[in-house]
DNA sequence: AATGAATGAGCATTCATTCAT
DNA sequence: TATGAATGAATGCTCATTCAT
């Protein structure tokens, strides 16, 4: 019983499209990288491109698409298994310098790429990353009603708060010429956001 | 007592193709934005932009230049009144804020535009950018000499969270369709970032 | 016995380019031509002239090389044939003015705008040109040696001479608006050349 | 009685933008010189070279114009005081490899710049150009008339011949990156014209 | 006469996309 | 499906020329 003849080269093709661009993208930027840049990459015809994405646009339209949700359901997923909101908020920033961490081309494009234009940004905005907000914000409001979180807080703001500290640990990761490893920066940011600065 | 043997006028055409051209990649983005129509928006000559800037990506450079060391040298100036370093750091956090909130466009370009080529953002966060952090990480450190902030928090992370938190909420706003004032958000970041989270 | 699985029309649309570039270069001259006209005049789209030639520059360069070295190759192999000095300058002579008076157009992009700059006709000079000079230098030396022609003449001059000669002629065809045969010339100019105009 | 209020100095700022022009169009190529770069190099403000040429064509047809017709009086002034037709042109080419021999820059625009266009070509060679050839021509007439030189001869066709090659010993000068004395090759021309290059 | 800031038409080249094979 | 040659719209920048001062 052979899969060889089911559909999964479909997406083969698709797929070594969408890493190539990343690739790409993650070198010279989306606006510098050419669509034949990407075909050589990928080792296909440059109009073989056309024959699994619309247009340029849409190669980065969707590996945002597929990488966000990926993280939303995989975050999801691993979240169902912790109990404690102070230990949901830990997993969901390791999680999320872990996956980053591990790729630098994703994370170039992620932090970099995908700035690059309000059409995009309000776009993604409205999309999975407003849902991968929503989760933080969940998790905090969650807290707030254990006792565990300050009931003084808008958990819209925290949340925002806590998405921002880690997306600027990224970037800086990104730019930096230095090699680093980034995941251990997640206890880092929490010790801050569980605990303030202050000393008292 | 006339002004009139001043010689006010050579940069007020630089001032404005600035000024159009903040408006115009505000607008459009750097990248969709032609010389054209930031010439036509400053009311002068396609040819005459270049009498002023040797191209359109000097432009950007330029409006960033500026506004980043204008930003912080009126921030040292702020500062150096100011006693303790929590007050520091709640300065700072309104400065940014209120600077940015203060003027939609340039906060568009600061907080999307800018962000859009790696190329770009190395050279930004070369130059102005880690000027800025360094502030916040200075005032961090010497809140800890003091024994007003805790010991075992690494100055250079705290800074860069403090930073990404201001600047998620930057990126909020200017994405965000609804209207609100940017600058309140100052109080409710440093909040967390004084106070932790935690009930206790 | 089909031809259709040769690879004829590989060169075919590149020739096509080169022979339109001639038309119009010679018709308004290198500078005045844009690049679209000579796609207009290839009946292809102006991108498609980038598919067979890196510049402008290239394709006036790539005309000038194959010219000079079909030239050249034809001009060795006729000469081959030929016994007596004498007699070979007679054909180089001949050659040279039946191959430009045979096509206007070519004759203008030779006479006219290859000269156009010390840029190209340093290059030009460098290359095919000084290959055809010494061709005509080694014939005299020849002759010299044999005692058909006088000992008392620097060979390279001589060749100069004879070589600005035939330019002249050819030059003065191509801006004449009279319409008149240009080989016949070359035995005129041979009459001075190898007699000289004193009676005695 | 001072001349000091008379007109000389119109012309002396023309001549200024003249002899600028020819330094520059030498040096970079008639197309590739900007109209600011022979202003600068006259020390006067871009604007005022229209006070005195139409355009910057009108410059390159001043200079040669000028040129043409100083060398053409000079030329018919030294003819005037010498007998024979063979020491008339011993005289015309000597002072065509003088003239330009002594002057590279002027020698660079008359053999290569003013060749660039069939426009300026024809144009030039309706004008001083062709009054120079006929006086050769004229020359040459007259010594056959006198019996001096071979009546089998055309000649406008030997007076091509004698201009082309001189026209070669001039710009193989000009191309040469050795530098050595021009004026001399007019005796070796000569020897051949006169002579022939047969041993009998 | 002289200036030089301003103008704006002009053009080589690139590259996302198409389509005949 | 796959190819890659062909397309042609799009644009940053230059520079001859003008003109208010």
């Amino acid at each position: 019983m052979s899969r060889s003849n089911a559909k999964p080269f479909v997406s083969d093709k698709r797929e070594a499209i969408l890493r190539a661009a990343i690739k790409v993208f993650a070198g010279k930027g989306y606006f510098n990288s050419k669509v034949a840049d990407i075909a050589k990459e990928a080792g296909i015809a440059d109009g073989t491109v056309y024959l699994y994405f619309k247009s340029k646009d849409d190669i980065l339209r969707s590996f945002f698409d597929r990488a966000m949700s990926d993280f939303i359901s995989e975050g999801k997923r691993e979240l169902a298994e912790i109990e404690g909101p102070e230990d949901k908020l830990r997993r969901i920033a390791q999680l999320h310098l872990e996956r980053l961490g591990a790729d630098r081309d994703l994370a170039i494009v992620f932090q970099v790429e995908l700035r690059g234009s309000t059409k995009f940004m309000e776009e993604f905005s409205a999309k999975g990353f407003a849902d991968y907000l929503d989760i933080i914000r969940a998790t905090i409001a969650e807290g707030q009603k254990l006792g565990v979180f300050r009931i003084d807080l808008k958990p819209i703001i925290v949340a925002k708060m806590l998405y921002g500290a880690l997306d600027e640990m990224v970037t800086n990761w990104v730019l930096s010429h230095k090699s680093y490893p980034l995941a251990p920066m997640a206890d880092e940011v929490l010790k801050v956001f569980f605990g303030g600065i202050l000393t008292k």
